[in-house]
DNA sequence: TTGCCCTAATAGAGTAGTTA
DNA sequence: TAACTACTCTATTAGGGCAA
């Protein structure tokens, strides 16, 4: 979802906002592959997101395929965290050192929040047998639930500047937003890590009323560096709606602190 | 020569499944 | 049910290509 290769939602948001006076809309074309996988069902859910939260995006491909995962969609569930997260990170400059870092600092308040948040998309339940996406080791980084404001943390290092943070954070935005209306649900589990009753009490209660993807790095691809707020601009005129005077779905981007 | 970008390989983390 | 295994995926790193 990351690669380049892979992260067609970041390419078209960027086009659109670089050659925002040629391009009037954006159609994402494709054939169904020889081998349809689990990246193929992500990509599949990817675009047809895409398409629901922009009016500017038309989708061409595969009829069928798309018409078969708006069918089942109401049948999934996500996986659940099934033990607390490493407490450790073997360097102090990688990663998920720096994500325990923003942790702590989250954790300065009475807020609710949370790390490594799986988002594998299952039928019916969660096993290998029922995989929809890749879901083994696919995670929001970061959360943090506040006063209806449910916030997805995209954390990037320096030194990973690639483009596809944007496709990445917008997966996650587009899942916990199916989560948030019950389109599709959490499985039953009596074992629960890492304040994820936090989430599922919300989302029994509704008291999440919007979700916000945050761009969390000091360091972005240029083409999202140079105009980021731009960038979040076209981000935020989508057509998810509106519910008590917030975008269902937004986004922002802070600076990490060292 | 330097710095940036990209790619491929590898390490590490997290998951589901199996077994005792 | 805990411990282990196999597997997948992401993050990280090293190295090559290219342009300034």
């Amino acid at each position: 979802m990351q690669e380049n290769a892979s992260a067609f939602e970041s390419w078209a948001i960027v086009l659109k906002y670089h050659l925002k006076e040629y391009i009037e809309k954006i159609i994402i074309d494709w054939e169904k592959p020889q081998n349809t996988s689990l990246h193929y069902n992500r990509f599949l859910y990817r675009a047809i997101k895409f398409e629901k939260n922009y009016d500017w995006v038309v989708l061409k491909g595969v009829k069928d395929d798309i018409e078969k995962i708006e069918r089942e969609i109401n049948n999934w569930v996500v996986n659940l965290p099934s033990k607390s997260a490493q407490e450790k990170a073997t360097r102090q400059d990688s990663e998920s050192a720096l994500e325990r870092k923003v942790l702590e600092i989250l954790s300065a308040d009475n807020r609710h929040k949370g790390q490594q948040l799986p988002t594998g998309l299952f039928k019916k339940q969660v096993s290998e047998a029922t995989a929809i996406t890749p879901g083994s080791n696919s995670c929001i980084d970061l959360w943090e639930f506040h006063d209806g404001e449910f916030r997805i943390y995209e954390l990037k290092i320096d030194s990973n500047q690639g483009i596809g943070i944007l496709s990445e954070l917008m997966f996650y935005v587009n899942v916990m937003n199916d989560l948030k209306n019950g389109i599709i649900k959490y499985p039953q589990a009596k074992d629960r890590y890492r304040n994820i009753e936090t989430i599922i009490e919300a989302i029994e209660k509704g008291t999440i009323k919007t979700i916000v993807g945050v761009f969390l790095a000091n360091k972005m691809h240029p083409l999202l560096a140079k105009n980021i707020k731009g960038i979040i601009e076209i981000l935020n005129n989508n057509t998810v709606g509106i519910l008590f005077e917030k975008k269902s779905i937004s986004y922002d981007k802070i600076n990490i602190v060292n």
